[in-house]
DNA sequence: CTTCTCGTGTAGAACGTTGCACAAAAACTG
DNA sequence: CAGTTTTTGTGCAACGTTCTACACGAGAAG
């Protein structure tokens, strides 16, 4: 015991305490402590507190790899495509908070705008047997995440539809985008364009919701006798920007530039610029998503407030609901917002 | 075999593919799957192929939870705080993008900036039998960091000092400062205040960043024979919003206004913007980051480059390299580099 | 022809949990 | 008080890997 510093009990030294070293500090089965570690059926409240102090002053946490093999994990995923999409960071945050409390930890992989590196990053959450998944503005269609959605709860965010297998939380587009062309309707524009981003080949009804933003634009401006003009473009400040370009470089360029994502609408503000075109004395510029960046000192955009918190928070309880055992699917919409910034104003004369 | 759907070996419908499977397929041992899995040293060219042909045809994965229990998990883990914070999430996603192509996976927990929270999110993570740790920022003692670097490979992001258990990656604050003052001393400001976050009381050299870039700026003032002004504020909007309001309302107001973060001098602008200070023919605003939110049109800040990029980068090659057996620590300093924007220019006269 | 070494492959005991099947004790029945 | 049900606790076989220890055969060395 003394001649080798780590003979025998000495190998206790390094190795994370587990279960055993809890059942035995507690003298109880190991069954007991697994049970209460789950709050199983069938412990009194004496074992409760027996097994709990052993649990504290021993310093024991679950070993989460172990527990995946068997039962859960106690790990949710998230999936988001790069973070420095705000909005989808925020919508992350928020689902971390909802959990704060629970058993459950969130974990998150960012990836970029690719069905395959989105599907790896879900693969690759399988591996490390997740519980459930949270998708942001999954970017393949119905059909594939339905696949991963019959192995494990699933709630996607930013998806239109009412599929079966999955929960979906999702923006009113449509109120959000009547809310835009209503605001610059009255302003007196008429010459109102819209950018959009693909659809990624995806059918209806389950798309993305800025599709849904688009149908809404359109409908709403043939109503009011407007024409419809929209233009593709990915949404990030470089899409915004080439988007704007094509547009006022058209014959009868729009007055009001309504961008499908505060990200984009970025990207019209520094095209703007660059042609000396004052914002919104000569052109207006709106988003939608109300994204932190878009309340910032010197953007302030008139944009659609979609709550990112309620997003989040949202989704977690709808999985942890799945987890205690619903099956069928909900489906949420957030409230569309109309948040009157700097850049909207009435058209020039 | 017909009468129940699933009898006997129809059970083999929904479980996963696992290593015995592969061996099987391929007729080997278990044993010799698993060390082509992990290319372990003994494995023939012939009997690789065959291996990997299984593999390929049973679409085999291999599960991270039972592989952390006796080996690996190949995962990384990263720990920032908010991820509204948009610099964190650029390092986080270049982290990520860093690790394409190899064997690991990178998973992230956002926190929020409390010494408690962080813990939580590194235990948890190691609950997840995570195989090296990336934290960005972290709010606590070097003690408690170097307890963690103990257990497992880490890297941290924004602190200086060069502690021997574990790796950082810091920007150049002192170079950054030098910059910064010495631009604003050139545009002929004598009044330079500077905004700076909360020590957290770590004790020299182990310290975060920032207070590196508020030293360095102290001492340069000196230099140049002026006097330094600090003030303290929690990096973010409001914080920055606050100091902003407390050194304006002085008697002799700065002319230029340094905030050691980027989402910080935001809330400078807001300020400056309330009491009708035009930016910057009557105020100088500056950051430090060149987080993506200050290259917007609209805030257009002047700052100091630090490159998420690299960051990210070097971060995930150094924790491979400590997977490879590297135990010596490497500290790596980021270039700092002077951007001049629109919120820089002379002094009022 | 031994004996050594080397390369290649395999058996099987961990790893830390869960949860089923069961036993024992306690609490109700009539 | 015997019989039944409920509550509480335990034993043990999984779960899917890794990796040490070992066996086997083929060349190389003596």
């Amino acid at each position: 015991m003394n001649a080798l510093p780590q003979a025998s009990d000495g190998a206790a030294q390094n190795r994370r305490v587990n279960i055993q070293d809890v059942a035995r500090e507690a003298g109880v089965s190991v069954s007991a402590v697994s049970k209460v570690l789950r709050d199983a059926y069938g412990v009194s409240p004496a074992m409760r507190t027996k097994v709990t102090a052993a649990i504290d002053s021993l310093g024991y946490r679950p070993h989460a790899g172990a527990r995946g093999m068997r039962g859960r994990s106690y790990t949710l995923g998230m999936v988001t495509r790069e973070l420095s999409s705000p909005l989808q960071a925020e919508i992350a945050g928020a689902f971390g908070l909802a959990l704060d409390g629970t058993s459950y930890q969130g974990i998150l992989i960012a990836t970029d705008i690719n069905m395959g590196s989105q599907r790896r990053a879900i693969e690759a959450l399988l591996d490390r047997q997740v519980d459930g998944l949270m998708l942001i503005a999954p970017w393949m269609p119905h059909e594939a995440i339905d696949v991963f959605a019959r192995r494990t709860p699933l709630v996607a965010i930013a998806r239109t539809g009412e599929p079966d297998s999955y929960d979906t939380i999702c923006d009113d587009g449509r109120t959000g985008s009547r809310l835009m062309v209503d605001h610059l309707a009255e302003l007196g524009h008429t010459r109102i364009a819209h950018i959009t981003a693909g659809s990624g080949g995806f059918v209806a009804p389950h798309v993305l919701s800025h599709v849904a933003r688009r149908e809404a634009y359109e409908s709403r401006m043939r109503e009011l006798g407007l024409t419809p003009h929209v233009v593709t473009a990915t949404f990030d400040e470089k899409g915004g920007y080439e988007a704007a370009q094509q547009l006022l470089d058209a014959d009868e360029p729009p007055s009001a530039i309504y961008a499908g994502a505060d990200i984009a609408a970025l990207g019209v503000l520094r095209a703007a610029k660059e042609r000396g075109l004052s914002v919104p004395d000569e052109l207006t510029v709106t988003g939608f998503d109300n994204a932190f960046i878009s309340s910032v000192t010197g953007v302030e955009l008139t944009t659609i407030d979609q709550s990112a918190l309620e997003a989040g928070t949202v989704a977690a309880r709808l999985l942890l609901e799945r987890l205690n055992g619903r099956t069928e699917a909900v489906h949420h919409l957030t409230e569309a917002r109309l948040v009157v910034r700097r850049t909207s104003g009435p058209p020039p004369t």
